[in-house]
DNA sequence: CGGGACGCCTGTGAGC
DNA sequence: TGCTCACAGGCGTCCC
C-alpha cells in the first residue's frame, strides 16, 4: 500500500470508537509503511509531497478486534453488510469486514500523541523482541499477585496472547492457571515465555485461529484452533495424560487446562 | 495502584 | 421446523 493515494474513504456501522476525523479530510493524502505494535495497526498518512514516512506523521490506528478482517482489493467490490471501513486508494481498496464491530479505527496525529498515544501505552513487551528476557519476563511477573492467566490476558506484560494461546501456552509450560503470578520460579518462568513464543510462532504458521462461528470463504479461516490441545476441549482427554480437559472461569472468560500436567 | 467486573456486538449451536 | 437464549472473545473503562 506505500505510496498510495487516498481517493475517499467510506465508513459503515459505527466500530469500536469514531473515526475522530470527517471523512473528506483523507482525500489526497498518502500510505507510508504499516507498522504494528501489539494487536493494532498503524497506517500512517501524510500530505502528498511530504517525504516523512516515519512514525513522526498522522495516521490510522486499527484494531480487528475479535471478528475483524482486512482484504486489499485492486476494485471496490459492493459493501456487505459487515464491510465497515473501506480506505479507497489509487491503486486499490484496503477494507476491513467486522461483524461483531470490536474492531476500531481511530485517526490520530501521531503514533506518539492523541488517541494512537493512549491505546498504546500501557501495552506489554513484543513476544518476540530480544529485549524481552527470561529474567525480564520472571522480574515482571514478580509484581503481580493475580493469576497468570490473567496477567497473560492483561497484555501489560506480554503482549499477543489471548485467550486461547495463554491457555495454550500454560499447558505448554506446564503451569496451572490460577497460579499467582508472583509466585513463578525463574526456571518456569523461563519455560513460559519459551512456550508463549512456541505457541505464536505456530499459530503464526497455521495461519491463526478461527472460531467456529468465523469459518467463512473471506479470510482463509485458520487451522490452529483445530491443534489445540487444551482449549475448547473440557471434557475430553489430555493429549499427554489422557485426564478429562477442565475448564475454569477466570476473570469472567474460560480457561482450559489439564490439571494433571499443569502444576500450581 | 492492582485486580476484577462489566459492556460492547452478533453468529452459532444447544435446548425447548 | 422454528424460536429463544447462553455463549464466545479483546480490551477500554469503571469501581473497589
Amino acid at each position: 500500500m506505500r505510496g498510495a493515494r487516498v481517493l475517499q474513504l467510506r465508513l459503515g456501522k459505527p466500530l469500536r470508537w469514531p473515526l475522530g476525523l470527517p471523512v473528506d479530510e483523507f482525500a489526497e493524502q498518502v500510505v507510508g509503511d504499516i507498522g504494528r505494535r501489539g494487536k493494532y495497526l498503524w497506517l500512517p498518512l501524510h500530505p502528498a509531497g511530504s517525504t516523512d514516512l516515519s512514525g513522526g506523521s498522522a495516521g490510522l490506528l486499527l484494531h480487528l478486534g475479535m471478528s475483524g478482517s482486512l482484504c486489499w482489493n485492486p476494485t471496490l467490490p459492493p459493501a456487505g453488510a459487515h464491510d465497515h471501513f473501506d480506505l479507497q486508494t489509487d491503486r486499490g481498496t484496503l477494507r476491513l469486514n467486522d461483524p461483531r464491530r470490536f474492531g476500531a479505527v481511530v485517526w490520530s496525529p501521531s503514533l506518539h500523541s492523541g488517541p494512537a498515544a493512549r491505546l498504546l501505552q500501557g501495552l506489554g513487551a513484543e513476544p518476540f523482541d530480544a529485549r524481552l528476557t527470561p529474567q525480564s519476563f520472571h522480574a515482571a511477573l514478580q509484581h503481580r499477585r493475580a493469576p497468570i492467566k490473567a496477567v497473560l490476558l492483561a497484555g501489560d506484560v506480554i503482549v499477543g496472547a489471548g485467550n486461547i494461546y495463554a491457555c495454550e501456552s500454560l499447558f505448554l509450560a506446564g503451569i496451572h492457571p490460577a497460579l499467582r503470578a508472583d509466585r513463578i520460579s525463574r526456571p518456569r518462568a523461563t519455560r513460559l515465555l519459551a512456550a508463549v513464543r512456541a505457541t505464536l510462532a505456530r499459530a503464526l504458521e497455521l495461519g491463526g485461529s478461527t472460531l467456529r462461528d468465523f469459518s467463512d470463504v473471506h479470510g482463509a479461516s485458520g487451522a490452529y484452533q483445530s491443534q489445540a490441545a487444551v482449549y475448547g476441549r473440557a471434557g475430553q482427554p489430555c493429549n499427554q495424560c489422557a485426564t478429562p480437559v477442565r475448564k475454569l472461569l477466570q476473570a469472567q472468560r474460560s480457561t482450559y487446562f489439564c490439571a494433571l500436567c499443569q502444576r500450581r
